[in-house]
DNA sequence: CCCCGTATCAAACAAACGTTTGAAGGATAG
DNA sequence: CTATCCTTCAAACGTTTGTTTGATACGGGG
């Protein structure tokens, strides 16, 4: 009784996420989360060791690749000569937004993430900081070259802030259907600009 | 052994306000809660009926002052011939930017409006819509006016998003402190004037 | 064949959870 | 003083939690 394509992990891990996002870390239980995976209760301590393991091991799934797909949006915008605030903030933003638009839980985890952030939980807090931070000391970096009249301790929690309304609202757009009569590509391109536009803002002000 | 000037129930509702922005309504237990006011575990359920109620009494004893001055505030915008969306918008961040820098929990207390929001939670939706909804209904319809080329269906989500992304910005603004040499007054009103901004942008795009 | 490492399983573990109980204070009114 | 009501208390209730255990099945290599 498998019943499904994927491995005990990857089915460990997907429900997990959906779990997580719909009732948080402390919300759903290793029980729920391993019926809805179709697997055996201690399956999570096989493969995972513990609890909080799973969810570090839900983050890094998503995670290795949004931060690698960052850095290399960041690197691209580096190398153009000319680049602006709204180059970097895409750089930072695109990727985001396609995981959020990822048909294959990518909303899940984009709801999950925004919990995480509005949690302030020190441990996972120093986690995504230890795995990801130097991705995010990157952007901080080019901002606060494009951004001379900020000092450094006021770009970083505007920084801190800005990321924590951006990961809350696409979170929200991933729940959002489309509009009708609008493509796919063409939402993104809207959203896109439209994100960049509210983080400008944000970041410009005096 | 009781070491304060506040009632059992007061005592309670400030330290359930305290854990639960902390750790979560299911993170934070009704032991810690107990333990942090000075309290005997089954107060709790003396007082309040349930963990539930609880929560529904920390939300109360807030929601009920925010709501009664962001009505007066925008009944206010709407008796001015002019008026505009930042004016409106004004009435709606100001009194909860205020609620925010209050000194006693007001910080805390947006921290945890901050995670409900971001969990979703289908009992406490309900509680809030029924008991305050009839205000951002209000508000809905100024909006409505004032947008006129948004169709209802898209001005409500886009409601639903910036007030999430408001609610999660303030939370974090009252943890940070206020930038040195600046006064409170001051401060605040750089604040409420940035946020307005940052809302209307969000509701003006096409 | 047997052996061994990997994986899954039902069952049990102690701990923590929200809630309930029944008795004991402590103040006020008759 | 007694009687009454509101409040507090320690203790226990039955569940549910994350984790651990030991047995069982599977599957290629010697």
């Amino acid at each position: 009784m498998s019943a499904s394509q994927f491995s005990t992990k990857q089915r460990l891990l997907g429900a997990a996420e959906a779990l997580f996002a719909q009732h948080g870390f402390a919300g759903a239980s290793l029980r729920q989360v391993t019926a809805a995976a179709n697997v055996n209760l201690a399956a999570v301590n096989y493969h995972f060791g513990s609890k909080d393991n799973l969810i570090e091991a839900v983050f890094r799934r998503r995670l290795d690749a949004l931060n690698a797909r960052r850095h290399a949006a960041l690197a691209k915008v580096e190398s153009k000569p000319g680049a602006t605030l709204e180059d970097a903030l895409e750089a930072f933003i695109r990727p985001a937004l396609e995981l959020a638009l990822d048909r294959h839980g990518g909303a899940a985890f984009m709801r999950m993430l925004a919990r995480a952030y509005a949690e302030h939980d020190e441990r996972l807090r120093r986690f995504l900081s230890d795995n990801y931070g130097h991705v995010l000391r990157e952007f901080a970096v080019v901002f606060h070259r494009m951004l001379p009249h900020l000092v450094k301790e006021e770009l970083y929690w505007r920084l801190d802030i800005v990321a924590g309304a951006l990961t809350y609202t696409m979170a929200d757009f991933g729940l959002i259907k489309r509009r009708a009569g609008t493509s796919e590509t063409a939402h993104r391109e809207y959203t896109v600009e439209h994100l960049v536009g509210f983080a400008a803002a944000g970041l410009r002000a005096p």
